[in-house]
DNA sequence: CTGCCTGCAAACGATTTGCACCAGC
DNA sequence: GCTGGTGCAAATCGTTTGCAGGCAG
Protein backbone atom coordinates (compact mmCIF):
# COMPACT_ATOMS: atom_id res chain seq x y z
CA UNK A 1 0.00 0.00 0.00
CA UNK A 2 1.48 3.47 -0.69
CA UNK A 3 2.24 5.96 1.76
CA UNK A 4 -0.50 8.43 0.37
CA UNK A 5 -2.90 5.29 0.24
CA UNK A 6 -2.45 4.44 3.93
CA UNK A 7 -2.26 8.27 5.38
CA UNK A 8 -6.13 8.15 3.54
CA UNK A 9 -6.76 5.21 5.12
CA UNK A 10 -6.00 6.63 8.88
CA UNK A 11 -7.94 9.60 8.16
CA UNK A 12 -10.91 7.70 7.09
CA UNK A 13 -10.10 5.80 10.76
CA UNK A 14 -10.54 8.90 12.67
CA UNK A 15 -13.42 10.13 10.51
CA UNK A 16 -15.23 7.11 11.48
CA UNK A 17 -14.59 7.72 14.83
CA UNK A 18 -15.47 11.20 15.00
CA UNK A 19 -19.40 10.55 13.23
CA UNK A 20 -20.16 7.53 15.90
CA UNK A 21 -18.67 9.64 18.68
CA UNK A 22 -16.54 7.03 19.49
CA UNK A 23 -13.23 7.65 21.38
CA UNK A 24 -9.65 6.80 19.53
CA UNK A 25 -7.89 5.41 21.88
CA UNK A 26 -4.32 3.88 21.77
CA UNK A 27 -5.51 0.41 21.66
CA UNK A 28 -7.56 0.76 18.26
CA UNK A 29 -4.51 2.64 16.58
CA UNK A 30 -2.70 0.04 16.97
CA UNK A 31 -5.27 -2.86 16.39
CA UNK A 32 -5.51 -0.62 12.92
CA UNK A 33 -1.53 0.00 12.04
CA UNK A 34 -1.49 -3.78 12.84
CA UNK A 35 -4.02 -5.12 9.93
CA UNK A 36 -3.58 -2.27 7.70
CA UNK A 37 -1.07 -3.43 6.09
CA UNK A 38 -1.88 -7.13 6.03
CA UNK A 39 -2.76 -9.28 3.35
CA UNK A 40 -2.81 -12.39 4.78
CA UNK A 41 -6.53 -12.67 6.33
CA UNK A 42 -5.21 -12.68 9.50
CA UNK A 43 -8.03 -14.27 12.59
CA UNK A 44 -8.03 -12.14 15.97
CA UNK A 45 -5.90 -14.37 17.38
CA UNK A 46 -2.86 -13.71 15.27
CA UNK A 47 -3.65 -9.53 15.51
CA UNK A 48 -3.68 -9.95 19.01
CA UNK A 49 0.08 -11.34 18.73
CA UNK A 50 0.71 -8.73 15.93
CA UNK A 51 0.03 -5.67 18.28
CA UNK A 52 1.50 -7.15 21.29
CA UNK A 53 4.59 -6.36 20.09
CA UNK A 54 4.17 -3.07 20.00
CA UNK A 55 1.39 -2.80 23.29
CA UNK A 56 2.42 -6.33 25.88
CA UNK A 57 -0.26 -4.98 27.69
CA UNK A 58 -3.05 -5.31 25.48
CA UNK A 59 -5.72 -7.87 26.17
CA UNK A 60 -6.58 -10.89 23.72
CA UNK A 61 -10.64 -10.04 24.33
CA UNK A 62 -10.00 -6.25 23.53
CA UNK A 63 -8.70 -6.93 20.19
CA UNK A 64 -11.79 -9.19 19.64
CA UNK A 65 -14.10 -6.29 20.82
CA UNK A 66 -11.77 -3.80 18.36
CA UNK A 67 -11.76 -5.86 15.59
CA UNK A 68 -15.56 -6.25 15.77
CA UNK A 69 -16.15 -2.39 16.27
CA UNK A 70 -14.08 -1.48 12.80
CA UNK A 71 -16.27 -4.41 11.51
CA UNK A 72 -19.54 -2.61 12.05
CA UNK A 73 -17.83 0.99 10.84
CA UNK A 74 -16.79 -1.11 7.79
CA UNK A 75 -13.17 0.35 8.35
CA UNK A 76 -12.08 -3.93 7.85
CA UNK A 77 -14.15 -6.66 6.46
CA UNK A 78 -14.86 -10.10 8.33
CA UNK A 79 -14.89 -12.59 6.22
CA UNK A 80 -16.17 -16.54 7.34
CA UNK A 81 -14.47 -19.44 6.80
CA UNK A 82 -14.07 -22.94 6.45
CA UNK A 83 -12.21 -23.59 9.70
CA UNK A 84 -12.83 -22.19 13.01
CA UNK A 85 -11.90 -18.78 13.24
CA UNK A 86 -13.31 -16.07 11.63
CA UNK A 87 -10.84 -13.89 9.08
CA UNK A 88 -10.08 -9.88 9.10
CA UNK A 89 -9.34 -8.33 5.65
CA UNK A 90 -8.31 -4.46 5.26
CA UNK A 91 -9.83 -4.42 1.69
CA UNK A 92 -13.22 -3.39 2.46
CA UNK A 93 -14.25 -3.43 -1.31
CA UNK A 94 -15.90 -6.08 -3.47
CA UNK A 95 -13.63 -8.97 -4.27
CA UNK A 96 -13.88 -12.62 -4.07
CA UNK A 97 -11.37 -15.08 -2.11
CA UNK A 98 -9.09 -17.80 -3.16
CA UNK A 99 -9.81 -20.75 -0.18
CA UNK A 100 -7.51 -23.49 0.04
CA UNK A 101 -9.77 -26.44 1.43
CA UNK A 102 -6.70 -28.08 3.30
CA UNK A 103 -4.51 -25.26 4.57
CA UNK A 104 -7.28 -22.31 5.38
CA UNK A 105 -5.15 -19.96 3.45
CA UNK A 106 -6.97 -17.20 1.90
CA UNK A 107 -5.86 -15.41 -1.43
CA UNK A 108 -7.70 -11.94 -3.03
CA UNK A 109 -8.47 -11.84 -6.29
CA UNK A 110 -8.71 -8.96 -8.44
CA UNK A 111 -10.52 -10.10 -11.45
CA UNK A 112 -13.51 -7.39 -12.61
CA UNK A 113 -16.03 -9.95 -14.08
CA UNK A 114 -16.35 -11.18 -10.58
CA UNK A 115 -17.44 -8.07 -9.00
CA UNK A 116 -19.86 -7.37 -11.54
CA UNK A 117 -22.11 -10.70 -11.13
CA UNK A 118 -26.27 -10.35 -11.58
CA UNK A 119 -28.43 -10.34 -8.01
CA UNK A 120 -30.52 -12.74 -8.01
CA UNK A 121 -34.25 -12.66 -8.59
CA UNK A 122 -35.63 -12.39 -5.12
CA UNK A 123 -38.80 -11.03 -4.02
CA UNK A 124 -37.88 -7.46 -2.25
CA UNK A 125 -40.09 -8.01 0.68
CA UNK A 126 -38.89 -11.08 1.55
CA UNK A 127 -35.12 -10.22 1.43
CA UNK A 128 -33.01 -7.24 0.85
CA UNK A 129 -30.24 -7.64 -0.61
CA UNK A 130 -26.88 -6.13 0.35
CA UNK A 131 -23.96 -7.61 -1.41
CA UNK A 132 -22.46 -11.01 -1.96
CA UNK A 133 -18.88 -12.26 -1.80
CA UNK A 134 -17.90 -15.45 -3.60
CA UNK A 135 -15.61 -17.76 -1.87
CA UNK A 136 -13.26 -19.65 -4.72
CA UNK A 137 -12.32 -23.13 -3.15
CA UNK A 138 -9.37 -25.36 -4.33
CA UNK A 139 -5.62 -26.07 -3.21
CA UNK A 140 -3.20 -24.08 -3.30
CA UNK A 141 0.76 -24.89 -4.60
CA UNK A 142 2.13 -25.56 -1.16
CA UNK A 143 -1.52 -28.31 0.04
CA UNK A 144 -0.64 -29.47 -3.75
CA UNK A 145 2.88 -30.66 -2.95
CA UNK A 146 2.12 -32.17 -0.04
CA UNK A 147 -0.54 -34.38 -1.26
CA UNK A 148 2.03 -35.81 -4.17
CA UNK A 149 4.91 -36.94 -1.10
CA UNK A 150 2.32 -38.37 1.11
CA UNK A 151 -1.08 -38.98 -0.76
CA UNK A 152 -4.30 -39.69 0.41
CA UNK A 153 -3.88 -37.68 3.88
CA UNK A 154 -7.52 -36.67 4.10
CA UNK A 155 -9.82 -39.02 6.72
CA UNK A 156 -13.43 -38.46 7.52
CA UNK A 157 -12.79 -35.81 9.93
CA UNK A 158 -10.06 -33.99 8.79
CA UNK A 159 -8.96 -30.63 8.45
CA UNK A 160 -11.04 -27.77 6.94
CA UNK A 161 -11.63 -29.90 4.20
CA UNK A 162 -15.14 -30.90 4.96
CA UNK A 163 -16.56 -27.71 4.09
CA UNK B 1 -38.49 -33.74 -2.37
CA UNK B 2 -40.39 -36.51 -4.09
CA UNK B 3 -40.71 -40.00 -2.89
CA UNK B 4 -38.66 -41.63 -5.49
CA UNK B 5 -36.55 -39.04 -5.72
CA UNK B 6 -35.90 -39.77 -1.87
CA UNK B 7 -35.67 -43.03 -3.09
CA UNK B 8 -32.72 -42.49 -5.01
CA UNK B 9 -31.27 -40.26 -2.64
CA UNK B 10 -31.27 -43.51 0.03
CA UNK B 11 -29.94 -45.80 -2.67
CA UNK B 12 -26.96 -43.14 -3.30
CA UNK B 13 -26.03 -42.87 0.56
CA UNK B 14 -26.20 -47.07 0.75
CA UNK B 15 -23.76 -47.16 -2.13
CA UNK B 16 -21.22 -44.44 -1.34
CA UNK B 17 -20.53 -46.46 2.39
CA UNK B 18 -20.38 -49.49 0.12
CA UNK B 19 -17.60 -48.10 -2.12
CA UNK B 20 -15.65 -46.80 0.57
CA UNK B 21 -15.86 -49.68 2.80
CA UNK B 22 -17.67 -48.31 5.62
CA UNK B 23 -20.30 -49.61 7.38
CA UNK B 24 -24.61 -48.50 7.08
CA UNK B 25 -24.91 -47.84 10.70
CA UNK B 26 -28.22 -47.62 12.20
CA UNK B 27 -26.78 -44.03 13.68
CA UNK B 28 -25.73 -42.92 9.75
CA UNK B 29 -28.98 -43.67 8.72
CA UNK B 30 -30.92 -41.76 11.48
CA UNK B 31 -28.51 -38.80 10.71
CA UNK B 32 -29.12 -38.79 6.90
CA UNK B 33 -32.81 -39.48 7.31
CA UNK B 34 -33.09 -36.26 9.39
CA UNK B 35 -31.31 -34.44 7.31
CA UNK B 36 -31.88 -35.72 3.90
CA UNK B 37 -35.76 -33.45 3.86
CA UNK B 38 -34.66 -30.33 5.68
CA UNK B 39 -34.40 -26.96 3.47
CA UNK B 40 -33.24 -25.34 6.62
CA UNK B 41 -29.71 -25.70 6.36
CA UNK B 42 -29.67 -26.93 10.47
CA UNK B 43 -26.51 -26.73 12.44
CA UNK B 44 -24.87 -29.90 13.92
CA UNK B 45 -26.46 -29.09 17.27
CA UNK B 46 -30.15 -29.04 15.48
CA UNK B 47 -29.57 -32.26 13.75
CA UNK B 48 -28.61 -34.48 16.90
CA UNK B 49 -31.82 -32.60 18.36
CA UNK B 50 -33.70 -33.98 15.10
CA UNK B 51 -32.23 -37.59 15.66
CA UNK B 52 -32.56 -37.50 18.99
CA UNK B 53 -36.43 -37.66 18.86
CA UNK B 54 -35.79 -40.89 17.16
CA UNK B 55 -32.70 -42.51 19.06
CA UNK B 56 -32.76 -40.74 22.19
CA UNK B 57 -29.46 -42.86 22.86
CA UNK B 58 -27.44 -41.20 19.95
CA UNK B 59 -24.82 -38.95 21.14
CA UNK B 60 -23.52 -35.39 19.98
CA UNK B 61 -20.33 -36.54 19.23
CA UNK B 62 -21.49 -39.20 17.18
CA UNK B 63 -23.45 -36.67 14.70
CA UNK B 64 -20.81 -34.32 14.20
CA UNK B 65 -18.48 -37.08 13.24
CA UNK B 66 -21.22 -38.63 11.20
CA UNK B 67 -21.92 -35.47 9.41
CA UNK B 68 -17.94 -35.30 8.71
CA UNK B 69 -17.92 -38.51 6.68
CA UNK B 70 -20.97 -37.55 5.03
CA UNK B 71 -19.63 -34.25 4.20
CA UNK B 72 -16.24 -36.35 2.88
CA UNK B 73 -18.84 -38.82 0.99
CA UNK B 74 -20.25 -36.02 -0.90
CA UNK B 75 -23.74 -36.91 0.72
CA UNK B 76 -23.98 -33.27 2.16
CA UNK B 77 -22.91 -30.12 1.91
CA UNK B 78 -21.29 -27.87 4.44
CA UNK B 79 -21.13 -24.23 4.04
CA UNK B 80 -19.74 -21.77 6.13
CA UNK B 81 -21.33 -19.28 8.12
CA UNK B 82 -20.89 -15.98 9.59
CA UNK B 83 -22.13 -17.06 12.80
CA UNK B 84 -20.47 -19.49 14.87
CA UNK B 85 -21.69 -22.84 13.75
CA UNK B 86 -21.27 -24.99 10.24
CA UNK B 87 -24.19 -25.44 8.40
CA UNK B 88 -25.16 -28.73 6.67
CA UNK B 89 -27.08 -28.53 3.35
CA UNK B 90 -28.80 -32.16 2.01
CA UNK B 91 -28.46 -30.13 -1.79
CA UNK B 92 -25.12 -31.26 -2.98
CA UNK B 93 -25.17 -29.35 -6.58
CA UNK B 94 -23.99 -26.32 -7.19
CA UNK B 95 -26.14 -23.07 -5.58
CA UNK B 96 -26.05 -19.78 -4.06
CA UNK B 97 -27.25 -19.04 -0.86
CA UNK B 98 -29.17 -15.79 0.82
CA UNK B 99 -27.49 -15.19 3.99
CA UNK B 100 -29.31 -12.82 6.71
CA UNK B 101 -27.07 -11.31 8.43
CA UNK B 102 -29.46 -9.54 11.47
CA UNK B 103 -31.21 -13.64 12.07
CA UNK B 104 -28.20 -15.74 10.79
CA UNK B 105 -31.05 -17.79 8.08
CA UNK B 106 -29.81 -19.12 4.79
CA UNK B 107 -31.91 -19.91 1.86
CA UNK B 108 -31.52 -21.90 -1.04
CA UNK B 109 -31.76 -19.56 -4.33
CA UNK B 110 -32.17 -21.36 -7.39
CA UNK B 111 -30.57 -18.86 -10.59
CA UNK B 112 -29.14 -20.51 -13.33
CA UNK B 113 -27.10 -17.07 -14.38
CA UNK B 114 -25.23 -17.67 -10.78
CA UNK B 115 -24.28 -21.51 -11.60
CA UNK B 116 -22.55 -20.49 -14.47
CA UNK B 117 -19.89 -17.68 -13.30
CA UNK B 118 -16.64 -17.71 -14.91
CA UNK B 119 -14.06 -19.16 -12.76
CA UNK B 120 -11.07 -16.61 -12.19
CA UNK B 121 -7.97 -16.42 -13.85
CA UNK B 122 -5.86 -18.02 -11.54
CA UNK B 123 -2.32 -19.44 -12.48
CA UNK B 124 -3.26 -23.19 -11.85
CA UNK B 125 0.51 -23.79 -10.73
CA UNK B 126 -0.47 -21.66 -7.59
CA UNK B 127 -3.88 -22.51 -7.20
CA UNK B 128 -5.72 -25.65 -8.31
CA UNK B 129 -9.87 -24.77 -8.42
CA UNK B 130 -12.15 -26.80 -7.15
CA UNK B 131 -15.65 -24.98 -7.06
CA UNK B 132 -17.19 -21.85 -6.16
CA UNK B 133 -19.50 -20.38 -4.01
CA UNK B 134 -21.52 -17.42 -3.62
CA UNK B 135 -23.18 -15.71 -0.28
CA UNK B 136 -25.83 -13.21 -1.18
CA UNK B 137 -25.54 -11.05 1.84
CA UNK B 138 -28.68 -9.21 3.02
CA UNK B 139 -31.69 -9.16 5.45
CA UNK B 140 -34.69 -10.99 5.71
CA UNK B 141 -38.24 -10.03 6.03
CA UNK B 142 -38.60 -10.77 9.81
CA UNK B 143 -35.84 -8.97 10.71
CA UNK B 144 -36.80 -5.93 8.33
CA UNK B 145 -39.91 -5.88 10.19
CA UNK B 146 -38.12 -6.13 13.59
CA UNK B 147 -35.84 -3.41 12.90
CA UNK B 148 -39.03 -1.27 12.00
CA UNK B 149 -40.27 -1.52 15.55
CA UNK B 150 -37.11 -1.03 17.14
CA UNK B 151 -34.67 0.67 14.90
CA UNK B 152 -30.70 0.81 15.34
CA UNK B 153 -30.58 -2.19 17.96
CA UNK B 154 -27.23 -3.01 16.28
CA UNK B 155 -24.27 -2.23 18.47
CA UNK B 156 -21.02 -2.57 17.35
CA UNK B 157 -20.50 -6.38 18.38
CA UNK B 158 -23.68 -7.52 18.49
CA UNK B 159 -25.09 -10.58 16.27
CA UNK B 160 -23.58 -11.80 12.98
CA UNK B 161 -24.32 -8.77 11.53
CA UNK B 162 -20.10 -8.45 11.93
CA UNK B 163 -19.94 -10.47 8.58
C1' DC C 1 -13.78 -62.66 14.09
C1' DT C 2 -11.87 -58.19 13.07
C1' DG C 3 -11.89 -53.47 12.31
C1' DC C 4 -14.16 -49.53 12.29
C1' DC C 5 -17.84 -47.15 14.93
C1' DT C 6 -20.01 -45.42 18.94
C1' DG C 7 -20.43 -43.17 23.40
C1' DC C 8 -18.50 -41.04 27.35
C1' DA C 9 -15.65 -37.65 29.39
C1' DA C 10 -12.56 -34.36 28.88
C1' DA C 11 -9.82 -31.17 26.30
C1' DC C 12 -9.67 -27.48 23.19
C1' DG C 13 -10.01 -23.10 20.54
C1' DA C 14 -12.63 -19.10 19.54
C1' DT C 15 -15.51 -15.83 21.30
C1' DT C 16 -18.55 -13.47 24.76
C1' DT C 17 -19.92 -11.52 29.26
C1' DG C 18 -19.80 -9.32 34.12
C1' DC C 19 -17.49 -6.25 36.67
C1' DA C 20 -14.03 -2.89 38.57
C1' DC C 21 -10.89 0.50 36.96
C1' DC C 22 -9.09 3.84 33.63
C1' DA C 23 -8.80 7.13 29.75
C1' DG C 24 -10.54 10.03 25.86
C1' DC C 25 -13.37 14.00 24.89
C1' DG D 1 -16.53 14.85 35.10
C1' DC D 2 -19.05 11.81 32.27
C1' DT D 3 -19.25 8.15 29.02
C1' DG D 4 -17.63 4.52 27.14
C1' DG D 5 -13.25 1.57 26.76
C1' DT D 6 -10.19 -1.62 28.74
C1' DG D 7 -8.45 -5.64 31.27
C1' DC D 8 -9.15 -9.62 34.00
C1' DA D 9 -11.46 -13.84 34.99
C1' DA D 10 -14.77 -16.90 33.98
C1' DA D 11 -18.42 -18.71 31.23
C1' DT D 12 -20.11 -20.32 26.89
C1' DC D 13 -20.42 -22.44 22.48
C1' DG D 14 -18.96 -25.52 18.82
C1' DT D 15 -15.97 -29.05 17.91
C1' DT D 16 -12.23 -32.54 18.51
C1' DT D 17 -9.70 -36.31 20.82
C1' DG D 18 -8.47 -40.54 23.77
C1' DC D 19 -10.09 -44.58 25.13
C1' DA D 20 -13.20 -48.71 26.43
C1' DG D 21 -16.73 -51.42 24.71
C1' DG D 22 -20.09 -52.69 20.67
C1' DC D 23 -21.75 -53.80 16.07
C1' DA D 24 -21.62 -54.36 10.87
C1' DG D 25 -19.53 -57.02 7.38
Amino acid sequence: MSPAEEQQRIERFVAAHRESGLPVTIQRRAVFDAILDRQDHPTAEQVYRAVRQDRPQISRVTVHRILGTFVSLGLVAKTCHPGSAARFDPKTHQHPHLVCLDCGGIVDVEDPRLNRIAWPKVNPREFTIQDYHVHVRGRCRQEARARQRRPNVRRASAGIATL
